[in-house]
DNA sequence: TAGTGGTCTAGACCACTTC
DNA sequence: AAGTGGTCTAGACCACTAA
């Protein structure tokens, strides 16, 4: 028994605005009291409400902007990735074009979401590597992706092929909408190295100040981390990609058989 | 550009100390200088120093313990979890045996970290039924378990069983230590009932109040909730699990082939 | 310009740990 | 008893938003 629990006011201001919220009563998008009605009302000074509101915010339940008001935060629907999304139907009869009209939200490359696309040259580091099955500081082309839905960014995605695997395709090839979405599964089918099998990765924790601010993350959300390899059927590693995702975005799915 | 990015104390405190700890000047288990050193170094009050203390706190990086002082967080070992975890010679040989003895750190039972049980009759709840294809309200058998590994919990893991296929096995008996670690397939098996097929659904986010004290989560780090359905060679859902993972001390690990 | 969120000072006070 | 983290007051000030 802890009788004697003390109240403390900013601990108190969260509960009571959590609870507000959860019922319903502060709805989706709605602006709460000011800061300073807050601090009336609760008979304390400014420092104890923004301890509270830093909190709800933590728990992304909240969103400030700065001289407008504190905001209710709008409920993301959450994408469930299962193997699905690599089908083959997704991918085998789309022919990779070319779409030099530059403009990032053509419809035909965004479906239901953009991407800018970020191609270079560089070095395989030590996780690469291994997973591509070559030498530390060996060529290897780095397809950096930006995956956006609903004009907000979700996810990253950073693929890295073997130099001779990719060289000459539309793969490496900067122009933004090029090769985009899977495309690069066909461009590896069409140079004799058709994709297989796949082996996926995943933790979470708590984003660098770098990933929240690129994916425009809101303080107290986590992020998975999740790195992909990508193998012929022969098991040759075709690329490697790792990828950080707004983790309130999305949820795995996996099945499998209970191995012996 | 933006030439004139005012220097906020409580930023540049939290850089400062994050980088000394990424750099390893600050090793694990190091104890920070106390708040009022800090304040004195950079020439502030206290508000801005534990500001920046609650920013590397929400971050996993510090630990604070009360009239202690500050801590580097010690890295937790990371375990990675793949489909072997669930394969045939963990537990096809393992007879169920009847420990009464009471020793909850037996070692038998323990296997590199102990557990807590608790089994009850209760009323299947919405996704419970549709997992395992029950009516909504039906007697299902809850087991709900702690794990725990260098005593500190590392994640829960409750199980749901239709109540007739479990009725009358050791897995509803509630002394523990009975149908301890993956027995719960024995019993299955057992039963008439050999799980064949697994489907496992992840989610991360930040742990509720309750996640938080239960499994001693530090300020900062989020978990990752794990949904597992089993089901038989002919797809009869047998057993619905749903668990509470601490994000730092699990990576997960996936190995399908691309379907058609 | 008025209202907003947000940072900060200077100091009081409390709860907890360590010696 | 001394030192610690932590909350709070009362008020100043700044940066941003909206009308």
């Amino acid at each position: 028994m802890k009788p004697n629990e003390p109240v403390l006011p900013s601990r108190q201001i969260a509960d009571d605005l959590r609870e507000e919220i959860a019922s319903g009563q502060l709805p989706p998008g709605f602006k709460l009291p000011a800061v300073r009605v807050l601090a009336a009302r609760y008979g304390v000074t400014q420092g104890p409400v923004l301890k509270a509101l830093a909190a709800l915010k933590a728990e992304g339940l909240v969103n400030a902007i700065h001289g407008s008001g504190v905001y209710v935060r709008e409920a993301h629907p959450v994408r469930r990735l299962g193997p699905d999304r690599y089908a083959r139907h997704h991918w085998q009869a789309t022919t990779v074009e070319a779409r030099v009209d530059g403009r990032a939200d053509s419809p035909a490359v965004i479906q239901q979401g953009g991407q800018s696309q970020d191609v270079r040259l560089t070095e395989a580091d030590e996780r690469t590597a291994a997973a591509l099955g070559i030498e530390v500081g060996a060529p290897v082309y780095e397809r950096a992706r930006v995956m956006t839905r609903d004009d907000t960014p979700t996810h990253t995605m950073t693929s890295y092929y073997r130099q001779a695997d990719v060289e000459g395709t539309p793969l490496v090839d900067a122009r933004p909408g090029i090769a985009g979405r899977s495309g690069g599964f066909q461009v590896l089918t069409d140079q004799g190295l058709p994709p297989h099998q796949i082996t996926e990765d995943l933790a979470a924790r708590m984003p660098t100040a770098d990933e929240a601010l690129l994916l425009e993350l809101p303080a107290g959300e986590p992020v998975v981390e999740l790195h992909r390899v990508t193998r012929t059927a022969d098991g040759r590693p075709i690329e490697y990609a790792r990828g950080i995702h707004a983790a309130s975005r999305f949820a795995w799915s996996y099945t499998f058989e209970i191995p012996d």
